[in-house]
DNA sequence: CCTATCACCTGCAGGC
DNA sequence: TGCCTGCAGGTGATAG
């Protein structure tokens, strides 16, 4: 379940192992995987064009292709693979294969088929495009402040799970690294959010992003499906100090880590650490 | 405008 | 063994 830190990896790795290759051939093996064109649209748009570098926006990744950009948001599981056009591959979970000139293919693996790619023009500002309609600031982004959270969500009905599961104010955080959010600034995830006070806004901004660049250090989280491109996988997870550790000692006060459904999510959290405000 | 819920998919765990 | 149910979760569509 790539969230911001796994899909900056997934980036990373792109960047490093799969370079600047010349687009030979593209294959869509299931249809809905490409959200904005046709199989045959997408595949014209790509062929015989350089892939110039890789960028990302909240979890989105975002391929720059010369004169277009090609989006894609893994959603739950999905996962790429650099590997020679003759390697075998699963045919049951691998609906798009990218063929270079130099013989490598990049793979996209999505058991669930969730995950979305787009393709927009590159002279059209990426975030009009309808895939960031609900797509507010990157967690990194330097215009991203505390006030700006505060204004946002202070007049909100809503709690501070969903406050940092929602991506059209701040982009990037998921259900795992939510609660972990939580977990670090002491506070119950079923807070109201209007009860936190501006310099609440601020704890959120600093632990949110110190617990993100700490992931990303690590190479992201594996919990059950996540695999970088280079197979970089579960390094991360030792590191969780709430997350799916129901039945486990808090590791502050020894309390029993408890589970609940919040905002339709299984959250944990320390009944004693973390209390409503 | 706002929040809540469902649909999209598949694999897997648990109950019987 | 095998069938059935529930669960996992990101996002967009739909409902209220």
């Amino acid at each position: 379940m790539p969230e911001l830190p796994e899909v900056e990896t997934v980036r990373r790795t792109l960047e490093y192992q799969l370079g600047n290759p010349i687009i030979e051939d593209v294959e869509i093996r299931w249809n809905p995987i490409v959200d904005n064109l046709t199989p045959i649209e997408f595949r014209a748009q790509l062929l015989g064009k350089r892939i110039d570098g890789y960028h990302r926006i909240g979890k989105y990744l975002i391929f720059d292709i010369e004169d277009v950009f090609l989006v894609s948001h893994l959603r739950m599981e999905g996962k790429y693979y650099v590997e020679p056009k003759t390697a075998p591959y699963d045919h049951k979970h691998t609906h798009v294969l990218i063929t270079f000139t130099d013989g490598r293919q990049l793979r996209y693996h999505d058991t669930r088929k969730f995950g979305r790619m787009y393709l927009y023009p590159k002279d059209q500002p990426l975030k009009q495009q309808k895939a960031f309609a609900n797509v507010g600031y990157d967690v990194f982004d330097e215009a991203l402040t505390d006030t700006y959270l505060y204004q946002q969500f202070h007049p909100r009905k809503i709690v501070l799970k969903q406050a940092l599961l929602d991506q059209s104010v701040m982009a990037g955080v998921g259900n795992i690294y939510a609660d972990e959010i939580c977990f670090a600034m002491r506070m119950h995830p079923e807070t109201k959010i209007y009860h936190l006070r501006k310099k609440d806004f601020a704890k959120l901004l600093e632990e949110t992003r110190r617990i993100l660049r700490g992931a990303i250090q690590s190479g992201g989280t594996t919990i059950r499906s996540y695999t970088s491109s280079l197979g970089v996988d579960g390094r991360f997870q030792l590191k969780l100090r709430i997350h799916a550790k129901e039945h486990q000692a808090c590791s502050l006060c020894g309390t029993m880590i408890k589970k609940k459904t919040v905002a339709t999510r299984g959250t944990y959290y320390c009944p004693v650490c973390q209390r409503k405000k």
